[in-house]
RNA sequence: GGGUGCUUAGCUCAAUGGCAGAGCAAUCGGCCGUUAACCGAUAGGUUGGAGGUUCGAGCCCUCUAGCACCCG
């Protein structure tokens, strides 16, 4: 598809970390960047025009979440998620995959696809390679994702590879499936931490050429060094001229590190489900707003935030309003955790531009301090 | 003045005469393609007070204080 791709404008010499335009059809952003979650097609306590303001470019929505509630045959005679949710940025949309994971209690898998047990109403619902598709071009996003499973960690390696291989041959079938010319679906890479798996899997996709490839399976459990070597042992056998997204994580080293490695999109729901639950993201690490050390703090959260919740409310307010209940605080910290995320991609785009992203790297962490982001 | 009921953790309340608990509040922590505005840990007690019965009393008896309601 033409309206869809990553032009690369920069690569920093000594990491091989990209700084590039993705053009979409429904617009340009810079690469590196993190995307915020939207699962019900909303992102949690946001306005969109909050959303934008702080710098995002794409935000996801959920195949899943939205087929169930409130039914992708709605959202379409709304005119699509944009519409339907007044963004009118990029949207992606993830396949499912993960559902396959997190509500591992409620399904079962075959070779044709995943039978889930609807939360809401009991039914039955099975969800192919081809559903889905369909499903999200009803949706109308920007990027949608392939259907697979998100292999549970740790996992033996005769599992892994089964499943790896099952998610593969659902991938093309999903690209077979899928008609609409103005969206872009991505393959998604699988193996677990099974270094000959994830090099298997990269390199068979590669060989569909999708316009794109998302890095999975990630996150879930593992440790840091595992999850980075996931990512380096899928990354070398993806096509360089495309995008790479890793999918689902948001903690500071895990972009910092994925950056380093030639990732150039990220999305997690980290940033804002900490927010709701009075956890924020701040230059020199991570606090609770709990605390009862910020009774009478009447600072800023971070002083070096430019986000509309540091702009103008202080510690002691968040608290009180985290204590009370109240939503405007959720609303408030959201903004801040997505903006502190944009904020390090805004500043790892500089860097990488000016061939200093290690050197960014790690001043980033030095700053941060605490072990929290790890 | 008489009667009835109540009094247990900061608050609201549990607990056959047999190891005094819960929810909320407090303090602290966790969260990673959202089943998650959620979950967990810690702390918190002379059971209003004084006596008595009993092997053993938050619980039974006597007195007493405070509160609530009813009758005069």
């Amino acid at each position: 598809m033409k309206d869809f791709y990553l032009e690369i404008k920069h690569i920093d010499k000594e990491t091989g970390a990209r700084y590039g335009i993705l053009h979409t059809p429904h617009g340009d952003c810079e690469v590196p960047m993190f995307m915020p979650v939207g699962t019900n097609a909303t992102i949690k306590c946001l306005p969109p025009e909050m959303v934008k303001e702080a710098g995002a470019g794409v935000i996801l929505a959920n195949t899943y979440h939205c087929h169930e509630r409130p039914g992708e045959e709605i959202v379409k005679k709304a005119g699509g998620l944009h519409e339907f949710m007044n963004w009118h940025g990029p949207i992606l949309t993830d396949s499912g995959g993960f559902q396959v994971f997190s509500l591992s209690a409620n399904r079962k898998i075959s070779e044709e696809g995943v039978t889930f047990k609807n939360e809401l109403n009991g039914n039955m619902e099975f969800f192919s390679p081809e559903s889905a598709i369909a499903i999200e071009e009803a949706l109308g996003a920007d990027i949608i994702m392939s259907f697979d499973e998100c292999i549970p960690y740790p996992v033996s390696y005769e599992y892994a590879k089964k499943s790896t291989e099952r998610t593969l041959r659902w991938a093309k079938r999903g690209q077979d499936a899928h008609k609409r010319e103005d969206q872009a679906l991505f393959g998604i890479v699988q193996g677990s931490s099974y270094t000959d798996l994830r090099e298997y899997a990269a390199k068979e996709l590669a060989k569909m050429d999708f316009p794109g490839y998302s890095i999975g399976g990630t996150s879930i459990g593992e440790p840091p060094d595992v999850c980075i070597k996931m990512v380096e042992d899928a990354i070398r056998y993806l096509p360089a001229e495309k995008p790479r997204y890793l999918m689902g994580v948001g903690s500071l080293n895990y972009l910092l590190e994925g950056i380093e490695r030639g990732v150039d999109m990220f999305d997690c729901v980290l940033p804002t489900r900490l927010a709701r639950h009075g956890a924020l993201m701040t230059t020199h690490g991570r606090i609770n707003i709990q605390g009862a050390k910020y009774k009478e703090d009447f600072t800023p959260l971070d002083e070096e935030c430019d986000c509309y919740c540091c702009k103008h409310y202080t510690k002691a307010y968040l608290r009180h309003l985290y204590l009370a209940h109240e939503d405007f605080g959720k609303t408030l910290m959201s903004i801040h955790n997505i903006r502190f995320l944009i904020r390090v991609m805004e500043g790892a785009r500089k860097a990488i531009q000016e061939d200093r992203f290690k050197e960014y790297k790690e001043e980033v962490y030095a700053k941060f301090g605490n072990k929290k982001g790890f």
